[in-house]
DNA sequence: AAAAAAT
């Protein structure tokens, strides 16, 4: 089946060219700080192309493949003459596998830059001093011209500074991070007498990525880009034998991929030492940074023997960065520049989102539906590929062998399967093997799986970052995709945001969306509120966009204890009031209490009747809420 | 309440 078949008529009408040009909210008075957009760009080197022409114009191809933009491409040919380097195999994050990729979708995309002394942007590769070799390199990659984030963002780490920034995995930004690593490291090499032949590796720099699938395509990626430098890259995740894994250790490593337990077990084993990096980037930074990870983060990165802030660089990265989670991050990081790149083949116009009303009893029958659609829509050789979301590990296998025993090929991917399982039902799904994949999170998060035609959330996230995440897995590198999902009841604290998420990437919202979320009282998917509009996020170091003059994140954001002493606060004395207050990006001392209170923690109140969960209140206000 | 990440 061609995309062409996977639109409804509706769709088209949304991807007219006719519609104005989109300016994000923030933009439209701008003058604080740096602001680069492609208006800075001269003339004469952008390209006579309109992105809001690009869906119609992949709707249209059909007879000419799958969704590729009109003849031009930023795509070499593949440089033949370096056989072991085309044995590599090529994933990096703006490929898509062919040779072709809509990089013209890249090129009106706003870039927005805060901080001080911000080294500007190139507008080519050959402008940064990167060395011969990596200029061969980005050449044999078949990088043309540098991604928006790319020519932001690797001056700016050459030049020394730390950096956060909010880009798209598919913006490209993997080698963003690689390339001034890669080539630091070159030239650190020279400085450092690297000890050798010694039991404990010293890497010079230091990639974490939250999950294992994750970690490999970096280190698959980074190989590549390092390819023929002599810079050794190395990887480290569990679920595998550590052996093999210390064997590669021991052969040297200047870069080490890794994920967050066993880069521990490594430490703590003293087979590795962190006292000679002096890069650091942290990948979906505001996954490793939340709740669950963020303990083992500090541990790593404070607690061992990692040089502070300002004596090594770090690099943040992630598609959304909520505020609290700046906060959190900027205890990692030094004079940073904050950079946001406009959402390329996320929540953009390149991926038609559609959202139904489903009750749970009714959703097996109606993904069923779904399916039969899309396979007799047109469908003679392949099933496209499409990734479902589900909320639970058990809830993945179970979708998985109904799926099956109703005709459709699909597996399942979650963290309750050993590693082969995993791999395994990766490359089957991205081998077109088994077209479904059945997911929990462990998915959601930077992996690149050229060709998803259709993400489903079956089960949608309570935030929504995480439908962000999602919904980006399909509409890689600049080609468009479909995400339908499935809204029940228990979804309505996300009404409101998944509203306004849709607004800003101008999709049709259903009136039923809009109805619940004008009478939501939830101010933004119950855990924490998105700000920053069509970009994943918004520098919290100059407050929030829109005038809330009820925030103390401007202030106080550096401040250990942020928290004024005469501030109007109420906190219940609940094991979790300061969690779910910290969720929602704001600071509460539970001791402090005032009749005035700004914010109210509640109990157990029943207000959706999705169960009885702990709500904060602001102004009568619910800003966050959660289980006890 | 769930998912991820070490053994």
């Amino acid at each position: 089946m061609t995309r062409n078949d996977m639109f409804t008529e509706s769709t088209r009408k949304q991807t007219r060219p006719s519609r104005p040009r989109y300016l994000p909210p923030h933009l439209r008075h701008q003058n604080a700080n740096a602001v680069f957009t492609d208006a800075d760009t001269p003339e004469l080197t952008r390209p006579r192309y309109n992105r809001f022409s690009l869906p119609q114009t992949a709707l249209n191809s059909g007879g000419r493949g799958r969704g590729r933009g009109p003849s031009f491409t930023n795509r070499q040919k593949p440089n033949l003459d370096d056989e072991k380097f085309d044995e590599l195999e090529v994933i990096d994050d703006t490929a898509e596998g062919t040779n072709e990729t809509n990089f013209g979708a890249y090129e009106d995309i706003p870039v927005q830059a805060s901080g001080e002394n911000i080294p500007p942007p190139v507008q080519t590769f050959a402008e940064i001093d990167l060395g011969h070799v990596l200029k061969q390199n980005i050449k044999r990659c078949k990088f043309l011209k540098p991604t928006p984030i790319q020519r932001h963002a690797i001056p700016i780490v050459i030049a020394g500074r730390d950096l956060m920034a909010c880009a798209q995995t598919g913006s490209g930004k993997t080698a963003a991070f690689c390339f001034p690593i890669i080539c630091g490291v070159l030239k650190d090499r020279l400085l450092l007498s690297i000890p050798g032949g010694s039991q404990v590796a010293c890497p010079l720099a230091l990639i974490l990525a939250p999950t294992r699938e994750l970690s490999c395509q970096i280190h698959e990626e980074a190989k590549k880009f390092a390819y023929r430098t002599g810079v050794k890259i190395v990887v480290a995740y569990g679920g595998t034998p550590i052996s093999q894994q210390f064997r590669n250790i021991e052969k040297g490593v200047d870069i080490l991929v890794a994920t967050p337990g066993r880069l521990v077990d490594m430490i703590e084993r003293a087979r590795v030492s962190l006292r000679m990096i002096k890069y650091l980037a942290l990948d979906e930074a505001d996954r490793m940074l939340d709740m669950g990870f963020e303990p083992q983060i500090r541990k790593i990165v404070e607690k061992m023997d990692m040089p502070p802030p300002g004596t090594r660089q770090t690099m943040l990265f992630s598609a959304t960065f909520p505020d609290e989670i700046q906060k959190l991050a900027s205890d990692f990081l030094s004079d940073y520049v904050f950079l946001a790149v406009g959402r390329v083949g996320s929540s953009t116009d390149l991926i038609v989102q559609r959202v139904e009303i489903v009750q749970d009893m009714d959703k097996r029958n109606h993904l069923l539906n779904l399916l039969h659609a899309q396979k007799y829509n047109g469908s003679r050789s392949k099933h496209p590929l499409t990734l479902v979301f589900v909320e639970t590990k058990r809830g993945a296998d179970e979708l998985e062998h109904w799926l099956s025993r109703n005709g459709f090929p699909a597996i399942a991917i979650h963290g309750g399967k050993v590693q082969m399982e995993r791999e395994l039902a990766l490359r089957s799904f991205k081998s077109g093997a088994t077209p479904i994949l059945v997911a929990t999170d462990v998915a959601s998060r930077g992996l690149d799986i050229p060709h998803v035609a259709h993400v489903i959330n079956f089960d949608l996230p309570k935030n929504i970052d995480d439908y962000v995440h999602r919904i980006g897995r399909t509409g890689r590198a600049g080609n468009c995709g479909l995400a339908t999902a499935f809204f029940s009841d228990k979804n309505l604290p996300l009404a409101k945001s998944l509203a306004e998420l849709m607004r800003e990437s101008n999709q049709e919202v259903p009136s039923w969306l809009n109805q619940y979320a004008e009478n939501s009282s939830f101010s933004g998917g119950g855990w924490a509120k998105r700000v920053g509009g069509k970009f994943g996020g918004y520098d919290f170091r100059k407050g929030f966009p829109s005038g809330n003059e009820n925030n103390y994140h401007s202030s106080t954001y550096n401040d250990t204890h942020p928290v004024p002493a005469t501030g109007d606060y109420y906190a219940a004395a609940s094991a979790n009031a300061q969690t779910f207050l910290g969720s929602a990006g704001i600071y509460a001392d539970p001791c402090t209490t005032s009749a005035n209170a700004d914010y109210l923690v509640g109990r157990n109140e029943n207000l959706d009747g999705a169960g009885p969960r702990e709500y904060a209140y602001s102004h009568g206000q619910v800003v966050a809420s959660g289980w006890e």
